[in-house]
DNA sequence: GATGAATGAGATTTCATTCAT
DNA sequence: TATGAATGAAATCTCATTCAT
C-alpha cells in the first residue's frame, strides 16, 4: 500500500530497460534497423510497446543507445584485451584484443556493419563514430611505427582492412569461417614484421 | 499518328527500364533499399510509380535486377581487367582487377555493402551470391598457390578480407581514403610473395 | 511513525486535490483539454499520474470536477458583486458584476470558451451548462424588464451577447483589450436605458 | 489504354479535394479538430486515408486549407454583401452583411470559434488571423466615425463584440435562438446612431 | 506503353488508465 | 495515501501496390 520505494522502481526499470536493449539489439542485428518494428521487439522483449518510449524517446534513439552502450564496452573489453600479455608485440595484442572483443559481441558487430553504409539512419552518430575508427586506427598506425614499418600510415590502413574484412566475413557465416586459422596466420605475418622483417 | 512498330516499343521499353535502373541504383546506393520510396525512384527516373511495375513485379524484384546485372557487369569487367598484362604475376593482376571494377562501380559496391548484412533483404540472392564470391577466393587461392603459398586456402581468404575491408573503408569515405598508396602497397607486398617469398 | 489521523489523511487528501485542480485548470486553459495529458497535469501539480485517478475517475470527470466548482465559485462572485451598491441600476450592477467575475477567472473562462464549441466533450455538461446561462439571461430579461425596454428578452439576449463578445475578446488579449473604456462606455449607455431613454 | 488526361486527372482530384474538404469541415465544426480523426473524415469523405495525405501534407495542414479557403469564401461574401443597398448606412450594411454570410457558413464558424481559443493548433495562422479581424474591426470604426460616433474605436469594439457574441450564442443553437428579432432590433438601434442620436 | 489517383496495411508514437507496492 | 512502471488502444502518417484510362 505504501509505493514502491526509488531502488525498487529503479530495478524494475532496469529489468524492463535491459530486456529492452537485448531483444533490439538481437532484432536489428537479425532484420536490420529499418526491418525490425517496435512491435517486434516489443514481443520479443515480452513488453508492451509504449513502454519502449518510456526508456527512448525514439526508435532512433534506442538505435543510439545501443549503439553507445555496445561501442563503450567494446572499447572496455578492447582495452582490456589488448592489455594482456605484455612480452607480445602490440600489434599482435591488438589484432588478438581485436578478434576476442569481436568474438563476444556478434550481434553488435552484425548491426554496425549493417547500418554502417546508411548515413542518415546515423546522422546522429556521425560525429561519434568517426573517433572510434579513428581511434583504433592510431594505434595501430603507433604499434607499427614502433616495430620500424615503412609507411606505417598506409600499412595501418591495410591492416585495419584485413581485420574489419575478416570480422565481416566472419559475421556473414560464423559457422564456417575459419577465423581460428586466419587469426593465427595473421598474427605469424605480424610477429615477424614486429621483429624488424618485411610486410611484403 | 501511326500506331508505333514493335521495335519502337519495344526501344521505348528499354529505355525506360535503363532509366528506372539507373535512379534505383542511385537510390538505392545514396539512401539504402528501405529508406528509397518507388516514388522517389519513379521521381528520379522520371517516369510514374506503375511504370515501374510494369517492369519489375516488385520492389524486391527490382533491386534483384540491379543486383543480378551489376554482378554480371562487374564480372565481365573483372575477368577484362584480369586478363590484363600477361607478365604480372595473376595475383597482382586479380588485385588490380578487383580495384579498377570498384572504381567504376561505386555505386554498386555502396548498394552491394549496404544490403550485405540484411539477409531478408537478400534472400532471393542467397543462392547466387555466395557463388560470386566463392568464385573470387577460389581464383586467389588458385594464384596464391600457384605461387607457392604454403596454406593458399587461408591466405587467399586474408587477401580477401583485405580486399573487400579496403574496398568498404574507401566507400564509406571516397575523397579521403588514401587508394592509391594503399593498392600500392598491396601490390608491392604481393608481388613479393609471387616471387617465392613470405607474406609475413 | 504513528499511523495518522483520518482528519490528517483527510486534509492531505484536501490539498493534494487542490493542487490538482489549480494545475489542471492552468493547463487546460493554457493548451485546451484535448491537448492537456494526465502527465503533464500530474508533473505541474507535482503528483503521480495515479492520484489523479484517486480524486477523479477520468480525465474528463476532472473537467467536469473543475467546471462545477469554477461554475459555483463564479456564481457566488457573481451574486456577491451583484449585490453591490443598490444606488445603481440592476442592469449595470449586472454588468460590472460580469466583468469583475471576469477578471478574477481569467483561466476558467479560457477553457469555457475553449470547450463551449464541443459538444461531445462537454456531453455530461449539456443538462447543466444552460441552466448556468439561462439564469443570466434572465437575470438581464428582469433587470431590463423593471427598466422598461420594450422587448427585454431581444434586448436581454443582445446584452448577454455583448459582455460575452467583449469577455471573449478579452480573454483573446488580454494585455491589448481596452476593457475598463469599454465597460465604461457600457454601463453609460444602460445607465441611461434603465432611466427610461431608448437604447437605439 | 493510353493515360488519363491531364485534366482528367485534375478533375479527379478536385472532386477528392472537395470530398475530403467537406468532410473535414463538417467533422471539425461537428467534434472539435483534435476530437476529429482521419479515419473518420475519410470515412465520411468515402476515401482511404492516405488520400488525405496526397492533398495535404498533414492533419493541420488540412485545417489550415479549410480555413484559409473559408476566410477568403467569407470575406467575399462580405464584401458583396456589404455592398448591397447605398441607401442603407454603412454600419447597418455591415451589421447586415455579417449575418447573412454567418448563415451561410454555420459549420466554419463553429470550427472557428472551437478552435480560436487553441493558441498552438493555429499557431501558423497566427500571421493570418488578426488581420482578418482587425480589417472587420476597421470597417466598423469607420463606418461608426463617419456616422459621427464620439468614440468611434471602442464603439466598434463593442459593436464587433455584440456581432461576435450574437453569432456565437446562435451558432451555439441555431434552432432556438431568435436571430432574425435580435438583428432587427439592433440594426433598429444602429440606424438610429448613424442619424446621430445617441446609442446609449 | 504509360500515367498517377487511389488504396489500405502497417509503422511509429502518444496517452488515458491500471495496478502492484 | 501515494507512486510510477506498465499497458494497449488509437492516432497520425508512409508507402508498396493496383487499376481505370
Amino acid at each position: 500500500m505504501s509505493p514502491r520505494t526509488a531502488e525498487q522502481n529503479q530495478s524494475l526499470r532496469d529489468e524492463s530497460r535491459a530486456k529492452i536493449v537485448a531483444a533490439a539489439l538481437a532484432q536489428f542485428s537479425a532484420h536490420g534497423y529499418d526491418r525490425s518494428s517496435i512491435k517486434q521487439i516489443a514481443a520479443a522483449a515480452g513488453v508492451a510497446q509504449g513502454l519502449i518510449y518510456s526508456h527512448f524517446a525514439s526508435k532512433e534513439e534506442l538505435l543510439l543507445a545501443i549503439f553507445r552502450q555496445s561501442v563503450h564496452d567494446v572499447r572496455r573489453s578492447f582495452t582490456e584485451a589488448e592489455a594482456g600479455d605484455p612480452a607480445r608485440p602490440p600489434v599482435v595484442r591488438i589484432i588478438e584484443a581485436a578478434f576476442s572483443v569481436l568474438r563476444g559481441n556478434l550481434d553488435f558487430w552484425r548491426l554496425s556493419y549493417g547500418v554502417r553504409m546508411q548515413q542518415p539512419v546515423l546522422a546522429a552518430l556521425q560525429a561519434e563514430l568517426p573517433d572510434w575508427t579513428a581511434a583504433i586506427r592510431e594505434r595501430l598506425r603507433a604499434a607499427l611505427a614502433e616495430a620500424g614499418t615503412e609507411h606505417p600510415e598506409i600499412e595501418a590502413a591495410i591492416l585495419f582492412a584485413t581485420i574489419d574484412g575478416v570480422a565481416q566475413h566472419y559475421v556473414l557465416d560464423p559457422q564456417h569461417y575459419p577465423l581460428e586459422q586466419v587469426v593465427a596466420s595473421l598474427i605469424q605475418r605480424y610477429k615477424g614484421a614486429s621483429d624488424g622483417h618485411s610486410l611484403g
